[in-house]
DNA sequence: TTGTAAATTATGTAAATACATGTAACTTCA
DNA sequence: TGAAGTTACATGTATTTACATAATTTACAA
């Protein structure tokens, strides 16, 4: 099905770079629909997944809240309370540095990590091992999104 | 810049289809920014904009809020709150229909129109111009991101 | 040292969102 | 006809978000 078709879009869009946006933004809807379905079942949100994610992506490196911020995909939402939730879920461990007391150190705990394991395996066979694309499209596809943005960053 | 570089992974993806996801969440995410930045000047957010552009799209011919909640990219907002808003900002009209007088009537009125084509003028400018791809490779990333979808929902 | 700016995070607040529920209008079918 | 179920939208409410501002610590120049 047609991209028109599916947002039942009557007139044409105006030029191919318009239907890309209107493309990215509806694929990532889907993304979003599918993960939120997933991390519900284990109590968190997207974005606190995320950053478990990052933790995780850590190896045990404490990192601070900017570093987060600097790491997160949508760097919009407030680190600050999602490490708070985090925190008080058990999540994730929080102290202040000592070379510099601003800032603080954060790190994800085991339950951390056996719940990130969990949403991930369940991502993994759920959305993942639906993309039976060939690695070829794949690495196009990540190599066009890898142009469009840099064209748009310029 | 590699994506992994630009979100400052340190782990390699585990697949090409989860850099796919990331990717695309990222992509969103920058294009998300671009539009917020160019919406706020119109005094009005991006799920507004999109209902506007679906009015636009109707070409006079009055839609139910259920009619445009089909079309939302973003099914997740409240699409009577949103048209609420726009109605007291005079950008739309909304009667009851005399058919049915559960559902109601929704147009884009003049002033409606005349923010939705400034915005667009703004958006033309700013985000599309950049966007100097091939016409071919854009049409590639839109089957790729199709064909994702596709996969995506089987 | 001391005053000023910058860095880092936390907090306050208004607005937006998600989700559940309410309400009125319509449909169906005995 | 009229009770039960459905549809279409509105509303209530708890949570989340965006944005501004505060609070604390650090850096640095005079």
């Amino acid at each position: 099905m047609s991209l028109e078709t599916e947002i039942k879009q009557t007139r044409p869009f105006q030029s191919e770079s318009e239907k890309c946006i209107v493309n990215i933004i509806y694929t990532n809807n889907l993304i979003t629909i599918f993960h939120n379905k997933i991390v519900k079942d284990f109590d968190i949100s997207i974005e606190q997944y995320n950053v478990l994610r990052i933790l995780k992506g850590q190896n045990g490196t404490p990192i601070t809240i900017n570093g987060i911020i600097d790491r997160m995909l949508d760097k919009m939402s407030n680190a600050s309370r999602l490490v708070d939730k985090l925190y008080y879920k058990g999540l994730v461990d929080r102290r202040q540095k000592e070379t510099n007391r601003r800032a603080c150190d954060v790190t994800i705990t085991v339950r951390g990590e056996e719940v990130l394991d969990a949403i991930s395996r369940s991502l993994a066979g759920r959305v993942e091992s639906n993309l039976d694309m060939d690695k070829n499209e794949l690495e196009q596809l990540n190599a066009l999104l890898d142009k469009f943005r840099e064209k748009l960053m310029k």
